[in-house]
DNA sequence: GGCCGGGGCATTTTT
DNA sequence: TGCCCCGGCC
């Protein structure tokens, strides 16, 4: 245990050891960063802080429980459960929860997420007539989070004159009322969005002295990483914690600030020592993870950015090779390129698929390289920008789960009402809707008693909504008595949308059933967990409280899968490859378009290239295309700048392309045009592929890394069971094949049959009743007991025996 | 109230 | 190229 010192550097260890008020940690990339914040606090623990006065903020749930994990190994795994450790959202949420007599909240209140907001907003804008080209709802929702983020309640919005002319400028005067509007309705809702909840953790530290100085007492130590991605809410917030103590411990690095977009303001980290003259900063400097010639390439191209910490990172690993930089004709072309390198370096050097990263700029440039993978039977992962808990089918039954919870939350009743359909329309919403904001009640309200609120609808509709409500009332009653996995369960079929999911047998029908399966089984375990550590009475609103924060789409098992990986530069950060592709390197993508005229825009496009290379343990390989097809249209594109802002020294331009480019060279034979660009020297064989990119199998070769995915984290507490044939992938082409087919049909079971169930183990059948969709079965589980499952939920294996 | 098709439109997205 | 929104139609 004592051990954790002896593995740190030793400016990693000074960090460590010093313990005389604010200190600040410029880690550079690959520094060895979640290392030193863990045994920070490994070393706190050691020296007298007991654990529940540790607050350790981060800004993924991911990093969080990476780092809960860490400490757990080196200290005492009981000690981390009473860690305040996770996400500034998920720990100030909690707070909120426990302090909502303070703040006018009810304690159940909900979270509405980006898109539930953006709905809000979209109603709103039609509400009051406007013209949504000109309010455009994403505008106005980064302007809203703008300025919660800078902690600008609509009233101070009215008083600031900088904000009120940029509306004007930008033909958006009425942008405030809209705010207004939309903050009204949130309160209305009982519900908060991400940016209200730090929002409101300020205004209770502001207003309410005893709460804040509960906690300050509380949390003698304050920890926060990736400080160069906090905003001024995030910022103020951990400011006011430490006032007195002074007890604070900030990591980050200003190179890899790229989130200003969603409010992160790198000025936080850069003017740390102004806000604390009197803090330490500590530098890591040396980098562990690349190669020298990464290093300094990376080095060469940050040097180009004015504002930033000066440092000095350095490798002392192999000098490695330089960075290649390779020109295709098309976007096409790079695909085919970048799939052939994976094949040829795979071949020569003995690397598998996880090896290898391709980064790109814009999710739209992923749909080229996945063909180009699929073809060459590159086994895939691709992250999309859609995480588990956004899925549509997903979102619905949460809604109804928010509704149960808290019957006010209107983007949720909006999701449900008609859902599966009961001929409730927009017509009527709308007019209910209406009927709600002129009273200045709750839509639920008005859906509770239409007449008193003088909606307009006829006979049949009114009957409808009274069987909505009753059915809804039906589930509040039920969620007093009924264990929740009991709930969830009724909550599903009465609502009929079980139903309707098991109607659609199409791929991707199915697909939705097992995420809602997926979804389902989250609560077991999540219930399960609970209950072993302790907890009696688990409800459906901590359930909530536990996923409404969740997007994360992580999942040990995908982790270890050998694919390549695909993904956005942002979504990269954090992460590591022994070989990255950085595809797409043209001027107006990246640098993209919108931040050409924005000196700090292109600052940080540069800290995003940055963050890009940075990824790279061993090669590092930049691609761009002279055409590429963009918004259905082929684009010439020219070279990134960025490109010439890298020493050309790290760099390797092979064969004879120089920048600038000649233009026209290409070949109209492609293979022939090819030759001249490929470094990895194979010949592709283009016939053998041409025969596969007939054969459109969807679920081919690839894996989605958010079809099939639980909550991630939970799932590793779960006891290890035999899972080998519950992958989701049909692959018959590449030979991962599922070992064992699925039971899903009564006529496949008889009582008797020894089963395996992912979640509660081994069982056995003694009982089977109704048919078809109804059909249920009776399990006798060995360690869980007896259960009844829907068939067509419950993914069984039949043991033979 | 629900479905289909044409027109307008396109960064990044830890929570 | 593909998604989303709206308007027209049943």
């Amino acid at each position: 245990m004592e051990d954790y010192l002896s593995e740190l550097n030793d400016s990693q260890r000074d960090a460590v050891l010093y313990d005389d008020g604010p200190s600040l940690v410029v880690a550079g990339a690959g520094s060895g960063k979640t290392r030193v914040l863990t045994c920070k606090i490994a070393h706190l623990l050691q020296n007298g802080y007991q654990p529940h006065t540790v607050l350790a903020l981060t800004f993924t749930n991911k990093a969080a429980r990476e780092m809960k994990r860490r400490i757990a190994s080196v200290t005492d795994k009981y000690i981390t459960r009473y860690l305040w450790m996770g996400t500034f959202h998920s720990i100030f949420y909690r707070i909120l929860r426990r302090e909502s007599d303070r703040i006018g909240f009810p304690s159940d209140f909900t979270i509405y997420d980006s898109t539930d907001s953006k709905n809000l907003i979209k109603t709103i804008i039609k509400e009051m007539q406007l013209d949504d080209k000109i309010y455009r709802p994403d505008m106005i929702q980064s302007r809203i989070s703008n300025a919660k983020n800078a902690l600008v309640t609509c009233n101070a919005y009215d008083r600031n004159q900088e904000l009120l002319s940029y509306d004007n400028l930008s033909k958006t005067p009425r942008t405030n009322e809209i705010y207004r509007r939309y903050q009204n309705r949130c309160v209305k809702a009982g519900v908060m969005d991400f940016d209200e909840i730090l929002l409101q953790t300020n205004i209770l530290f502001r207003d309410h002295p005893d709460v804040l100085a509960k906690y300050r007492e509380q949390f003698r130590y304050v920890l926060v990483d990736e400080y160069q991605d906090t905003n001024f809410a995030q910022h103020l917030i951990v400011v006011r914690l430490c006032e007195k103590h002074q007890h604070i411990f900030v990591v980050g690095d200003d190179a890899q600030s790229i989130y200003s977009f969603r409010g992160a303001n790198i000025d936080n980290m850069l003017r740390f020592k102004d806000h604390y003259p009197a803090c330490k900063i500590f530098k890591l400097e040396r980098n562990y993870r690349s190669t020298q010639n990464i290093v300094n390439a990376a080095n060469s191209l940050i040097a180009k950015n004015k504002e930033q910490i000066r440092k000095t990172i350095f490798s002392e690993n192999e000098k490695g090779s330089k960075v290649a930089v390779i020109s295709s004709y098309s976007d096409y072309e790079e695909a085919y390129l970048v799939s052939t390198g994976i094949i040829d370096m795979m071949r020569d050097k003995g690397y598998s698929y996880s090896d290898f990263a391709i980064l790109y700029r814009t999710n739209a440039q992923s749909r080229v390289l996945e063909e180009a993978m699929r073809k060459r039977l590159i086994k895939y992962r691709i992250y999309g920008s859609q995480s588990f808990y956004q899925r549509k089918e997903i979102k619905d039954v949460i809604a109804y789960f928010r509704v149960i919870v808290n019957p006010s939350d209107e983007e949720s009743i909006k999701r449900i009402i008609n859902y599966p359909a009961r001929g409730i329309g927009n017509t009527t919403i709308d007019k209910l809707q209406k009927a709600a904001v002129a009273a200045g009640v709750s839509l639920w309200e008005v859906i509770a008693s239409p007449l008193e609120y003088a909606v307009a609808i006829n006979k049949g509709t009114a009957a409808k909504l009274q069987d909505f409500r009753l059915m809804m009332e039906d589930f509040r009653e039920n969620n007093q008595r009924m264990p929740v996995v009991e709930l969830v369960e009724y909550v599903t079929k009465r609502s009929g949308i079980a139903g309707i999911l098991f109607q659609d047998t199409s791929v991707e029908g199915i697909s939705r059933q097992e995420n809602v399966q997926e979804l389902l089984n989250a609560i077991h375990e999540f219930v399960s967990i609970r209950q072993e550590e302790g907890s009696e009475n688990i409800s459906l609103a901590d359930f909530l409280t536990e996923i409404s924060l969740m997007t994360d789409q992580d999942n040990e098992k995908d982790e270890n899968a050998d694919l390549v990986t695909l993904m956005t530069v942002h979504a990269a950060k954090g992460l590591e490859f022994k070989n990255v592709f950085i595809v797409g390197m043209e001027n107006d993508l990246f640098p993209s378009q919108r931040s050409m005229d924005n000196p700090r825009a292109i600052e940080e496009e540069r800290r995003l290239f940055y963050v890009a290379i940075t990824r790279a343990k061993e090669n590092c390989i930049i691609t761009y295309a002279k055409n590429r097809y963009r918004n259905g249209k082929s684009n010439t594109a020219t070279p990134s700048f960025f490109i010439k802002d890298i020493d050309s020294k790290y760099l390797l331009f092979p064969s004879d392309i120089e920048l600038p480019l000649q233009s026209g060279s290409f070949s109209r034979n492609r293979n022939e045009g090819r030759k001249a660009y490929i470094t990895f020297g194979r010949n592709p064989a283009w016939d053998a592929e041409t025969s596969w990119s007939g054969t459109s199998d969807k679920n081919n070769s690839y894996e989605e890394s958010s079809a099939g995915t639980s909550t991630g984290a939970r799932r590793q507490s779960v006891a290890p069971l035999d899972t080998s044939g519950y992958t989701c992938i049909k692959n018959t082409k590449t030979g991962i094949t599922d070992p064992a087919e699925k039971v899903n049909t009564p006529e496949a079971l008889t009582v008797g049959d020894k089963v395996l169930h992912k979640l509660f183990g081994e069982g056995e059948v003694i009982e089977l009743e109704g048919t078809g969709g109804n059909a249920r079965v009776t399990i006798k589980f060995k360690n869980a007991g007896e259960k009844k499952l829907l068939l067509k939920f419950a993914k069984l294996i039949i043991r033979d025996e």
